[in-house]
RNA sequence: GCCGACGUGGCUCAGCUGGUAGAGCAGCGCAUUCGUAAUGCGCAGGUCAUCGGUUCGACUCCGAUCGUCGGCUCCA
């Protein structure tokens, strides 16, 4: 006999040999039907195992959401097994529960790719319709020896060898003719797994090293019910559509194909006046948070990136150029500009903190396989901003830089997420710079977000080479999360470079620096903006502001004194006088994602009035031409700029 | 870079097992003067990504290169 206690801390005794299912059984039928894995002791079990002692006992169905990890780790197992069914020669790697899914990396003999993933599909279906169990065994290391070599699963058996020095218990699941080597717990049979899809075929190395062979990844969804997958599908449905590759291209913003090369951005005169724009607002706001801006050149002498470390640690990624008097280098970061800008005098402890900036546009070689649209590219502009200071006002100054990237995230309403990137103590040799000053410098980034009253989480082996950051995640209006704002903090560079001050005690002392970007590239925050906003940019960033729509050619005068009104009142505006019907250019205007639309026809002229539109909206009444403008251009004013300091 | 898929006019796509290309949208012209998301007719536009190969003949088959997409790796 054992006792066993219920969350809701009502108890009872059991019988040796009892399983988690047997007492599901006897509380409910229902709770029996949908029960997926039970936690005993803090630890989750499969239904079908005995309860080992006294404990506590909670059984977790298919309606809580923790079940879902359980679900979308037995889609793995149940596709491995179709795909088997299907190529019985296949290697299996490694099958994880992800965000929303699952996945299982394979050596697939034979596998054509994503057209055999029907096959693979309707197999997985008829498993589930026979409503396979999944069967758990605990094996000895030698009886699991046999078994995976003698199927040649090289993998399996290299996952084995670790659990051995690991010393873990070793335990297999079968689901009909596939075993695997898992530490489970699984659902108790596949009918759990009905609310599934699979999405797409990828190259994916084994363990995810570049130095290992590449294994096919098949990328699945799974659910506990129907509506939910259907409403993930709808989800990545909603995010295609906002794919900032292709509403760039449909509203002409920029370009980057043909002979441009790719990774190359081509700003159109749409998307320059949203780059034009922000950057605009990103000068004047960090004008008034402090910055002064500078300008620094494209190329620079290779010695200039030895000295900065660059040429050693980011080589690989940078383009060089050669010309009769030497090696130059096209800029990768604008850091080493700044400090000679800092370097052009002795400074004074009074001048700091001093904090520059410059939209900067630097040349990175990506490879081909990483480049994506504006997200990724091989030239783009970081908003990048220098702080040089005292020892003491690093903390400050940190929290002032992620007050700063807040303001312009918010701007956008933007949800975000802290992280803060320590190096790896593991491979010291990633990094510039003596392990004892990382030690130091660490925690103080720490302390700035503490103090903050911020939320963070932090990352080892993110770190630059030059020291640790602090990377601010953005949420878009899906949800998705993208990098933004970084804080770096470098305590390298400077000593490379000997940069000083001269204290008040008359020495000179070694100065800190801090790199910072807000946008993190220009380029990609306009992609991001884009998938955030699909494409109906806030008013101040909207290419076209207005459109004129006279019904009929008769009103052509009096809409060119309204257009005419509108481009004195500042508006982006355009007049549409086509031979066309009006609803064919209402409709090219909200298709265009133009914000409003003065839609003018006789009555209009006769009151001097004009019909406002707006985009998405319709038709949102008659205002004097006066109030009209003005509804306008209040909606499309620049948002406020930061605090003076 | 790696794995897989794909690459036909500005865009979206047809083009069967090889016999030298079609549509819609966009563009241009003409007509139309219209009340809140597509007026009609006509015209023009492609060495079928590029380069090789197989073939009497290739958009269709093969190879390489370039590019794009989904991932891996990397990363602002």
């Amino acid at each position: 006999m054992a006792s066993i206690v219920f969350p809701d801390n009502s108890s009872r005794e059991i019988e040796q040999g009892t399983t988690g299912l047997d007492v599901a059984l006897s509380i409910s039928k229902g709770l029996a039907k949908k029960a997926v894995v039970f936690e005993f002791n803090n630890r989750l079990m499969d239904m079908n195992e005995s309860i080992p002692g006294d404990g506590r006992m909670r059984i977790i169905t298919s309606d809580d959401p923790e079940s879902l990890e359980i679900v979308r780790h037995s889609c793995a197992h149940l596709m491995a097994a179709a795909v088997l069914e299907l190529y019985p020669d296949t290697k299996f790697g490694v099958g994880p529960a992800i965000e929303n899914g699952f996945y299982y990396d394979m050596d697939i003999p034979g596998f054509k790719g994503e057209k055999d993933l029907e096959a693979v599909r309707s197999r997985m279906k008829r498993l589930i319709k026979k409503n396979v169990k999944f069967q758990k065994k605990v094996i000895s290391y030698d009886e699991a020896l046999s078994l995976f070599s003698q199927r040649g699963e090289r993998f399996k058996l290299e996952l084995l060898d670790e659990i051995k020095d690991s010393g873990e218990e070793i335990t297999v699941y079968t689901l009909g003719g596939f075993t695997d080597l898992c530490r489970g717990p699984h659902v108790p049979s596949t009918k759990f797994l009905s609310s599934f899809e699979l999405l797409s075929v990828a190259g994916a190395y084994w363990r995810g090293s570049e130095h290992n062979e590449m294994l096919t990844r098949i990328y699945g969804a799974a659910f506990n019910t129907r509506e939910e997958l259907s409403t993930h599908l709808t989800f990545l449905e909603e995010a295609r559509k906002r794919d900032h590759r292709k509403l760039g291209a449909e509203l002409e913003l920029y370009s980057s194909k043909g002979m441009g090369g790719a990774g190359f951005v081509y700003w159109l005169p749409k998307g320059t006046i949203v780059k034009e724009n922000l950057e605009n607002l990103w000068k004047d706001a960090h004008r008034r948070a402090g910055y002064q801006l500078v300008s620094t050149p494209h190329i620079a002498p290779v010695e200039l990136w030895k000295t900065s470390g660059h040429y050693d640690y980011y080589r690989d990624n940078m383009y060089f150029t050669e010309v009769e008097n030497g090696e130059y280098a096209i800029k990768p970061m604008n850091c080493p500009g700044h400090i000679i800008i800092y370097k052009n005098s002795k400074r004074s402890y009074k001048e700091l903190p001093m904090r520059i900036a410059e939209l900067g546009t630097v040349y990175r070689f990506e490879r081909s396989g990483a480049l994506h649209g504006l997200m990724r590219v091989r030239g783009f502009t970081v908003d990048d901003g220098h702080i040089f200071c005292t020892a003491d006002q690093i903390v400050s100054e940190i929290q002032d830089v992620v007050r700063f990237a807040l303001y312009f995230l918010k701007m956008f309403d933007f949800g975000y997420r802290i992280e803060l990137s320590l190096m790896d103590p593991a491979d010291p040799g990633h990094y510039a710079g003596d392990p004892a000053d990382w030690a130091r410098v660490e925690p103080l980034l720490a302390q700035a977000l503490d103090d903050m009253g911020e939320n963070y989480k932090t990352v080892t082996g993110e770190a630059a080479f030059y020291g640790p950051k602090i990377d601010i995640k953005l949420r878009d209006a899906l949800g998705r999360y993208w990098q933004g704002p970084t804080v770096q903090f470098d305590f390298n560079i400077p000593g490379r470079f000997d940069l000083s001050y001269v204290g008040p005690d008359g020495d000179e002392h070694r100065v800190y620096m801090v790199h910072r970007a807000l946008f993190g590239s220009v380029e990609r925050f306009i992609g991001n903006l884009i998938e955030h906003f699909t494409g109906n940019f806030p008013g101040w960033l909207s290419p076209v502001q207005l459109v004129i729509l006279p019904i009929t050619s008769a009103q052509n005068e009096f809409a060119e004194k309204v257009y005419k009104e509108a481009v004195g009142a500042g508006l982006r505006c355009e007049f549409d006088t086509r031979s066309e019907t009006i609803g064919y250019r209402i409709r090219s205007a909200e298709t265009g994602k133009v914000p409003y639309m003065f839609v003018i026809g006789e009555r209009e002229v006769e009151s001097g009035a004009v019909a406002v539109r707006r985009h998405g909206e319709g038709d949102i009444g008659t205002l004097t031409l006066e109030d009209a403008v003005q509804t306008v251009v209040d909606a499309c004013a620049r948002p406020a700029l930061p605090e003076r300091r």
